[in-house]
DNA sequence: CTGTTTTGTGAAGAAATCGTTACAGCGAGG
DNA sequence: CCTCGCTGTAACGATTTCTTCACAAAACAG
């Protein structure tokens, strides 16, 4: 049974993820701020973490960041809850090694489908650290530098963003729909190319580099696995 | 076929609603207070239930609360219809258990997606993880990835979906209503050649596993158990 | 064995998707 | 107030993919 912790000063919301966990067969344990999340996620290195953004003492972020430096909990994987308009672009922009983030007001629905796939996908692949490399692709999310052969690119925000999530997904299809939530930050929107225009940009500033990038006619985008 | 009980108080969003959710192949249920929404509820035993926030007599809160704490109704799932500015940030749905929520004014196009995927999820196919396999057929989803014997075959949109659908009900009939339905999205369909052109381009792609596609005569088309 | 119904299949027109370019709005920075 | 760079949208082909249709093949019933 794999155990999730819970960090998040609202008593009623963490209670009732605490409910719906519970219901799906997890084990929970609630921590109200941050300070006492750490000190749990310390003792108990849960498998998952729900991390708010607003927390009294230590900030959602800043409570990620340590414990990334910390070897003991560097692998556990966080989804962060952010409340609209909060920062979110620090921590899609991943200066916090955050896995994945929900935006208050979520739906249990999505909520629950995230945890599953980050739970599914954290058993194999380890958790990467601050430079993520692929083939002649190098990002490094931290001070958001992108390299081919060893030569710096500028990216734009969204580009890099976008470029980001797809590379954190290697090799996983992502459709154009969840993009524009995950990066965009869009809800819910229907029919719009501007994922496509951004991929172009992408693939021309990226140059050879850019075939990395794989249309799957019908579904989204992914990044192409290395290995051949 | 599945009953979508509609709890609203504004008649005309009441109807338009349910024309939309019978134009897909629902069917529907109207109850026009909190009270009558709670008795429907009992009573009929939806799949689904859509509930206004504000509801004369009895708020849509406290519905969803009562129909979450009795064993009957615990387990219908929940959209919430909520007006922009109502206590969303309280996380509205959450407190009370809703699965999802839409907020008004949402487009028809919107709400029937969410619909949709709220069903699907809780008709349950089992949860499959992101890969299948089926004798030498191997499926990842998440990659959008087929192999037999190891290599790698390239399907298109539907050419994978409808693979995906036969593998994901292996051994058992589907006949090319259910298909249409479920990879086509049409709801009522008269006499197509259609799924049939797809099975024969499968077959041709797949080579020798392409055996395992069996024809039903008069029914439909299977996926062989690879047992033997 | 024969007639009838159902399924397989190839080709061609119809439709959908995607890549790309151009452009206008917006905001930051001078 | 102006300029410049970033973004999202629209438009237009170019392809790819889907659907339909016609006919062949196969299964079935009597």
């Amino acid at each position: 049974m794999q155990t999730v912790l819970i960090v998040e000063d609202e008593q009623d919301l963490a209670e009732l993820l605490a409910f719906h966990l519970e219901k799906e067969g997890y084990r929970t344990e609630v921590a109200c701020d941050g300070i006492k999340g750490l000190e749990a996620a310390r003792s108990i290195l849960p498998d998952l973490i729900l991390l708010d953004l607003m927390l009294p003492g230590l900030l959602g972020t800043e409570v990620c960041k340590l414990l990334k430096k910390s070897e003991a909990t560097q692998r556990i994987p966080v989804i962060m809850l952010t409340a609209k308009g909060e920062e979110i672009d620090k921590v899609v922009g991943f200066e916090v090694g955050a896995e994945d983030y929900v935006v208050k007001p979520f739906s249990t629905r999505e909520l629950l489908l995230r945890v599953k796939a980050v739970l599914r996908r954290s058993a194999g692949e380890p958790s990467e650290g601050p430079v993520i490399t692929v083939g002649p692709l190098s990002i490094d999310t931290e001070r958001h530098q992108v390299t081919i052969n060893g030569v710096e690119i500028g990216f734009t925000t969204t580009e890099f963003k976008l470029l980001h999530t797809l590379v954190k997904r290697l090799g996983r299809v992502q459709s154009r729909d969840v993009l524009l939530r995950d990066v965009w930050g869009y809800n819910f929107v229907e029919d719009t190319r501007t994922v496509d225009t951004h991929v172009t940009r992408l693939r021309t500033k990226m140059g050879e580099a850019g075939e990395l990038i794989k249309t799957v006619r019908g579904f989204g985008y992914k990044m192409e696995t290395d290995q051949r």
